[in-house]
RNA sequence: AGGCACGUAGCUCAGGGGGAGAGCGCUACCCUGACACGGUAGAGGUCCUGGGUUCAAAUCCCAGCGUGCCUACCA
């Protein structure tokens, strides 16, 4: 390496690519799983398959990225553990557009052909984002990158899935689920997005079947009636005194339907009347059941009637919804029809009106397991930082209801449950049985569901390392040291991890869980690929270079606000970052390689001098106890001011009296105190602009190897 | 319906019981042998409103107003 004048100006472009292929040739991201050397680890928020890398990555990342860095120059035994997740309903979703670009359905084509194309898309697109990944200059060990669809995190699906089910936390049933008309399968309660919209509450008379008046009940979905099994009122309410035993007649479908007692019902909403359709609305199906109502389904897999709606049968839900209140108006059965503001359900994935529907389901009893969850952390075993999320998490998990884990697509891991054709029994099992362990039957027939995605990534942090296998890796890096992730997937994921890691490893999956606030539109709104409001950071990069760009996201990440990037602010630290360059330029030369050994003899240190040896000895102390805090902003705004207003502004100009002096020693001692000086900035700032500071380093004279295989500034140093 | 944040310079945002700050913008003067992606010197704020605690509050507490987000089975 030429160690020698520089150029005017950084220019990050060749620079950027040299060094991160100089780091990956020469192993320098990869742990030493035999060394005795402390571990320090952390898995990656794996990013979707299908995914390129936004604002939010690029946050993740940089935080990940400065942590390695810096524990790695601590002396640490450094994994970053990489990978994707296969991203269920989202891959589908992409592949599913691409085969309608081409006129095709998933359904013509087959599951089979299905699938193996998405195999396709990945090989073809799944490298992007790792790509993608490395221009923020991310230290993974890329050698070790996971796939959760790969054989060996498939293995550890199957062998939880079958012991929790031995242990009884897996069951299947019928319950009331989310459900996606689009996606065409059953979303988990956190899958659906409720958002406020102006509706109305319709009045409708239902007439009590012996003619003597009639009840009216206030429902928003109308069409819903077509399924109503009951009407119910509290019992305490004076109103209704008169109607036990008495029956009411569904009005269009002209039916009987008993009128039952039940404290649910709040008599100070509406009439006071509840319409029960126990197919299609949760509290209803709950109703139901303790009242023994028949189930009624009104509304099929599509989104549309079925027969059982009689002549409604066919109609899409909204349209049904017209014709009913139509008909309802046109028999005088419309009492009263008002303006209503209430949230609706809708897909994550799609945005379409979730239809809340009776369903054969795979459910996950997260109870038990959240309560051990709740415990590790109330027990400081993992700490929540910055701990405001903490009443967030205690707050989710106490109130977890079960998890409901089957989806009706092709994509993921599929569900390792068989049914007899002859006598009906499920088996369970890792491997396809042969025989009906009942019956003897071989008519099996696997469950065609496959797994939520976030299934798999509940069991990241041990599965990556090798789970179920014992492992070299698993036995040094579990637990990781810590999380770092944004609050939009605390419960997704975070939470989940932890009952998983608590339940199978007999221990946290991590020491320490740092939530970031998430990077935001100009409107406030989360980024995301659906919404396309998305401002692409390699954009960024190509215009002012990773160092500046990641600079900026963590002079940004202040503890528990959002982050909204302005570009301004990035051509604020596009200029740090040429300060840098130039502080260093102006070092190389006045420095040549005698000036690499130790401190001459009879050295002459001028006040100049041991002040900035002070200062960097204070200064080290404090961005070191920033990091380790995870103050990101705090690191970076002292690296800022350290650098430029103290060590550029005042230093280096005090040091050009000694740098242009006639006096041979004071201007050893001077070159001797800026080399020591200018290479603990390097090395201090290295974690947050890896870049320009590996290009310096060896700039610099006697110095040899990386930077990021030099220790980091100690306090003691100066 | 609950919960959590936030309201600081023209703009975007840090900070946080006793000195009001950064980036960009703005004014004036400097291409001084590292850097004009620069230097020096400046202008600019009742730190949302009203109470309270304190020797002292922008900073802590309460209320209000405004904004954003999260969770939620009231039709």
């Amino acid at each position: 390496m030429n160690k020698g004048t520089l150029a005017k100006g950084y220019e990050p472009g060749d620079v950027e690519e040299r060094w991160y292929s100089f780091w990956e040739e020469n192993g320098l991201f990869e742990p030493d799983p035999a060394s005795d050397r402390d571990p320090f680890c952390i898995v990656i928020p794996p990013p979707n398959v299908t995914g390129f890398l936004h604002m939010g990555h690029a946050l993740n990342n940089t935080l990940q990225d400065i942590l390695c860095r810096y524990k790695r120059m601590c002396g640490y035994n450094v994994l970053w553990q990489p990978g994707m997740d296969h991203a269920g309903i989202a891959t589908q979703n992409v592949v599913e557009k691409d085969l309608a670009s081409r006129g095709l359905t998933r359904h013509e084509i087959g599951r089979e052909r299905f699938v193996e194309l998405v195999w396709e898309w990945r090989e073809k697109y799944g490298g992007v984002i790792m790509n993608q990944l490395k221009r923020l200059g991310s230290c993974c060990d890329w050698s070790r990158a996971r796939f959760t669809m790969d054989e060996g995190l498939s293995k550890a699906v199957l062998e939880v899935f079958v012991q929790l089910y031995e242990e009884g936390l897996i069951y299947r049933g019928d319950y009331i689920i989310n459900w996606c008309p689009r996606c065409h399968t059953a979303l988990a309660d956190l899958e659906v997005e409720h958002e406020e919209r102006d509706s109305f509450l319709y009045h409708i008379r239902y007439p009590f079947e012996d003619g003597r008046g009639g009840l009216v009940v206030a429902t928003t979905r109308p069409e819903t009636m077509l399924g109503d099994t009951a009407v119910a009122v509290n019992p305490e309410d004076e109103r209704y005194r008169d109607v036990s035993g008495r029956r009411v007649i569904l009005p269009l479908l002209d039916k009987p339907i008993p009128v039952i007692f039940d404290r649910y019902v709040d008599m100070e909403f509406g009439t006071g009347a509840l319409k029960i359709t126990p197919a299609h609305d949760p509290n209803d199906f709950e109703i139901g059941a303790t009242h023994g109502l028949d189930l009624v389904k009104v509304i099929d897999d599509d989104g549309r009637m079925n027969e059982l709606a009689g002549s409604y049968k066919g109609m899409d839900r909204f349209q049904c919804r017209e014709k009913v209140l139509a008909d309802l108006e046109a028999a005088g059965l419309l009492e009263k029809v008002e303006p209503y503001r209430n949230s609706v359900g809708h897909c994550y994935r799609c945005a379409t009106m979730i239809e809340p529907l009776l369903s054969k389901q795979w459910f996950v009893r997260v109870k038990p397991l959240a309560e051990k969850a709740v415990e590790a952390v109330r027990e400081g075993r993992t700490r929540i930082v910055p701990s405001q999320w903490e009443g967030v998490y205690y707050e989710w998990m106490t109130n977890i209801r079960d998890w409901c884990v089957s989806r009706q697509i092709w994509w993921g891991h599929r569900i390792p449950a068989w049914y007899c054709d002859d006598c009906g029994r499920v088996m369970v099992a890792k491997e396809a049985p042969l025989t009906c362990a009942e019956c003897g039957g071989s008519g099996l027939r696997q469950d065609t569901d496959v797994l939520d995605t976030w299934f798999s990534s509940a069991l990241w942090p041990f599965s990556t390392l090798g789970w179920p296998d014992h492992t070299d890796y698993l036995r040094t890096f579990y637990p990781t040291s810590v999380l770092i992730t944004g609050f939009d997937i605390l419960f997704f994921w975070v939470a989940r991890m932890m009952m998983m890691g608590i339940h199978f490893m007999g221990d946290v999956p991590f020491r320490d869980v740092y939530i970031h606030a998430l990077v935001r539109d100009a409107g406030g709104r989360k980024m995301s690929k659906s919404k396309g409001n998305v401002i692409d950071p390699l954009d960024i990069i190509d215009r002012y270079g990773t160092d500046a760009f990641r600079f900026t996201l963590a002079a940004l990440a202040a503890q528990g606000r959002d982050v909204k990037l302005s570009e301004e602010r990035i051509a604020g630290y596009r200029n740090f970052v040429n300060k840098i360059w130039n502080s260093a330029r102006l070092t190389l030369m006045n420095l040549d390689e005698q000036d690499a050994g130790e401190a001459p003899e009879n050295a002459v240190f001028t006040l100049a001098d041991r002040w900035i040896l002070t200062r960097l000895h204070n200064v080290t102390r404090e961005i070191q106890a920033s990091i380790e805090e995870y103050r990101f902003n705090d690191a970076a705004s002292l690296c800022y001011h350290f650098t430029w207003h103290e060590f550029c502004d005042w230093y280096l100009e005090m040091a050009k009296q000694g740098l242009y002096s006639e006096d041979e020693t004071l201007k050893r001692s001077t070159r001797f105190v800026l080399r020591k000086a200018m290479l603990s900035v390097l090395r201090l700032i290295h974690p947050f602009m890896p870049f320009v500071t590996e290009e310096l380093w060896h700039r610099m004279p006697g110095t040899s190897g990386s930077i990021m295989a030099a220790p980091f500034p100690q306090p003691g140093d100066y």
